[in-house]
DNA sequence: ATTAGTGGTTACTTAAAGGTTAGTAGGTTA
DNA sequence: TAACCTACTAACCTTTAAGTAACCACTAAT
């Protein structure tokens, strides 16, 4: 895919294009250290959509307990990702915002939606060609 | 960011746009299931660069111990992403080989590269900062 | 006064992921 | 023959993620 040409090994290094793997490695995994994990992604996604006060968000991202949610709240927070607004008023209504660098994850978020719309296609493709072959097995 | 027009509530179901972003959320917790955790796209990415190897791949994923190796190897097999191809011969030699299904995940790969390599440079800026600012605190 | 809802926190527990060490079955090297 | 390399696997242990339940302070309605 990508063209290997830098090829400028270390002496001692061991062979080839381990270095601009390597970049690309770390990268993937800082990704992954940030926003990894079951439900950060889905929060932001939920927040993006119109979300923002506590219970709305733990009814939108099915399954999730209020003690996650409320970690990761405090972790995307701590990330720059969102902000905590606390009104002051009769009620005082607490509201959670996107902020802008939670922009920046954009492109990723459709890249991941689009792979997984895409996968759940084939999966079920690839299940109605096993039924129809092998019907009667356990 | 996306419109909202669809809004068609199920009787019963709480207030708007809760049917599309399900779908995005359901999308993307199933790319996380496939390739969530700390591995699964780091060998992906290893081996799109020439590693095919087992102990190459556990030199280059740094980190990773052999059981961990294994073990992800057979999910990406059992998932469709890679096969193991065993060539007989003096000594028996293993390789594994990413299969096309693999190449659909290129563009999640780069835009969570692209991601990874801005939020560590964002992460560096802030961190210079801080420290210019404030640097006799503890 | 009681009940219910919001927005959490705390403590306890379980489940899943991952790491460590050792070992095996084959082959190669010296 | 000993020591080392490859490609694992098994057993065991630690760490992290997540779930459960109870509770708190506040509001609002009955």
């Amino acid at each position: 895919m990508e063209d290997i040409e830098t090829k400028k090994l270390i002496p001692g290094e061991g062979k080839g294009f381990t270095e601009e793997c390597t970049k690309v490695l770390l990268a993937v995994s800082d990704a992954l250290y940030v926003i990894g994990g079951k439900w950060k992604l889905m929060i932001i996604i939920a927040m993006a959509r119109g979300n923002s006060r506590f219970t709305e968000l733990q009814k939108q991202v099915t399954g999730i307990s209020a003690r996650v949610l409320s970690s990761e709240l405090k972790d995307l927070e701590a990330n720059g990702f969102i902000i905590k607004r606390v009104t002051a008023g009769y009620p005082v209504t607490i509201e959670y915002e996107l902020l802008p660098y939670s922009q920046t994850l954009e492109e990723l978020v459709e890249a991941m939606t689009r792979w997984g719309m895409q996968h759940r296609e084939k999966i079920k493709k690839e299940r109605s060609i096993n039924n129809s072959l092998q019907d009667t097995s356990v």
